[in-house]
DNA sequence: TTGTAAGCGTTATCAA
DNA sequence: TTGATAACGCTTACAA
């Protein structure tokens, strides 16, 4: 008595003629008569037969489902990318099924071994931040199973990734600063284990360099966590205890950038004159601050959408694996907003 | 040659026993000896055996999946209850199969339907605003299919549904302001079509009335879009054309209160010394916010923890549906910060 | 304590 | 043009 319970029996049944038989009629095989096929959809339609998923699956090894595992889905940079990935995994005819590892390796091997039980087809991944060992990976690379790691790429012989520009978004970001006139740019970095936290410092890095500026190594600060409150004490003491004072931020996320803003504030520094501020993601809070916070923004939707597409290509070999030596990388865009401009 | 393709076939074959032992051996079957359970676990162990989720779902019909169909990921009240729900699906051992309706009938429509032909177990749901008629969820639970809504109530007879307590969030947060010293609170309100707009003007309108306040029709105003620009001049309007001033705005969303924040200093009014501000849902700017803007919070990951234990509970029988004939409600909390407390 | 066999819903192979 | 049969990996009566 459940729900879309009628099989390919049933019609077989209702019909006097054989499930292959219907099998073949419901999919449009050669060598079917038109009369049992319109006899078969028609007794198909009536008893609101639904071909069982899972049965297929089985049958033939594949699931037509992906796997995402993403650090956390409360983050409005990953949720995007959700979206992205869930929009052309649609179009298509997956399904997506998502764990969040909360940064945690364990949860992270935990979700793949759970998703490789449900004979899942492919992998999206964006690893955690203490993921540093990447043997749960590689194993199941060198059998090739298709995986696509984005926004954090591993460091794996033969892995498929897509990244942002974070170089580039760095170096925009300091170079604007740079323009308004500011001298001396603190840098608040995210944690130095992560490839795009070091992006973003090269950008900085290169972008005081090719303004024929110093670089100040007391002036780049590492953020591990990422909050508002961290930032704070780190900026509060870079203003207060440094030889040089800053007199603007780069800082590798917005919460960050908010901290510094705090600090400035309380310090009595007045943004932008006194002091810039440039953070990165384009969170949806950044226009809504006083003064607005200029920032980098990520293209978190393309992220998805690319990534996605690139996965079910593998998974239906359109393109081979081997064929993608670099990470794919999409392009920031700088929004410049009144944190960071001079009047 | 593929990933943990060890079967039950394969650890029998290597120890020359039967399939059915070694299902028994590695489930601890009664009866089974601890020489051979040992043994058998011994290989699987050795074999990387890993089950295959997909045979015991085709085996069992359950497949231990549920699925979440949503408006839309990028919004950070349902990310928050996409999050919610995953922990308790993870902790509990099942898969979260997502997507993401985008205020389209259709694609919840046809999101159902692959969602039945992968044998889900029950579903998770917020409906589209375009949602009227709600027979395709009807004919499903007539078969006792579970389904849990959630945020949005539908109009059914015995649906299970967990939502926010809008009226109460409302009225608290008026009464916040009342008991400021605040005499002339105006109300930016959602679309009115919306059972949660109306809850909250209820709210709003019986904490005056409560308070032996009268009820100025002329400050109750519609911002059907939400955004930041339609309150700022909703609230600009009221500010400068209204008879009697509002000195203190409740939005009915955090967006609306940033435009009446915006329009407050634009006429030079401090807040919230001359001006006292609440908002609706909490987002995450609301502390970053200067002031930092009080506002009711919505316990999105409490609702969808609480919507997933339900659905589990429904589909594993721990419950029944016809037990719980009203929806549950969950409590909002008002966050009290600068943006409405008097010095 | 263990093995045999049937069945979950489909499809591919071979035969008719 | 159609049917019978086996198989995907697992569990479970029933038999031994």
């Amino acid at each position: 008595m459940k729900i879309g319970q009628a099989t390919i029996k049933d019609i077989a049944k209702e019909l006097g003629v054989s499930s292959s038989t219907v099998s073949r009629a419901l999919k449009d095989y050669p060598g079917i008569s038109e009369e049992t096929k319109r006899k078969v959809k028609e007794v198909a339609e009536r008893l609101n037969y639904r071909p069982n998923a899972v049965a297929l699956s089985l049958r033939k090894s594949r699931s037509f489902t992906i796997g995402v595992i993403i650090p956390e889905v409360v983050h409005f940079f990953f949720s995007t990318v959700i979206s992205g990935i869930e929009e052309v995994a649609q179009a298509r005819g997956y399904n997506v099924i998502l764990t969040q590892s909360n940064e945690s390796v364990d949860r992270e091997k935990s979700s793949i071994e759970a998703m490789l039980s449900n004979q899942i087809d492919g992998f999206l991944v964006c690893f955690t931040k203490e993921t540093k060992d990447f043997d749960h990976f590689s194993k199941l690379m060198d059998f090739g199973f298709p995986i696509v790691f984005f926004d954090r790429i591993p460091k794996l012989e033969g892995a498929v990734s897509v990244a942002v520009d974070d170089y580039k978004g760095g170096y925009e970001a300091v170079s604007h600063l740079i323009e308004q006139g500011f001298q001396n740019i603190a840098h608040l970095s995210g944690p130095k284990s992560l490839k795009i936290s070091q992006n973003r410092e090269r950008g900085y890095r290169d972008a005081l360099y090719n303004h024929g500026m110093q670089v100040n190594e007391e002036f780049i600060r590492e953020c591990p966590t990422g909050t508002t409150e961290e930032a704070f004490s780190v900026a509060m003491d870079l203003l207060e205890n440094s030889k040089s004072k800053p007199d603007a931020f780069f800082a590798s996320n917005d919460m960050a950038a908010v901290g510094a803003m705090r600090a400035a504030r309380k310090l009595g520094l007045r943004i932008p004159d006194e002091m810039g501020i440039v953070g990165f993601s384009n969170w949806q809070f950044c226009s809504m601050l006083e003064p607005s916070l200029s920032s980098v923004a990520q293209p978190g939707f393309k992220m998805g959408s690319e990534s996605a597409t690139l996965l079910l290509d593998l998974i239906e070999k359109k393109i081979e694996g081997s064929s993608i030596k670099d990470p794919i990388i999409l392009n920031t865009e700088l929004l410049v907003r009144n944190s960071s401009v001079r009047r």
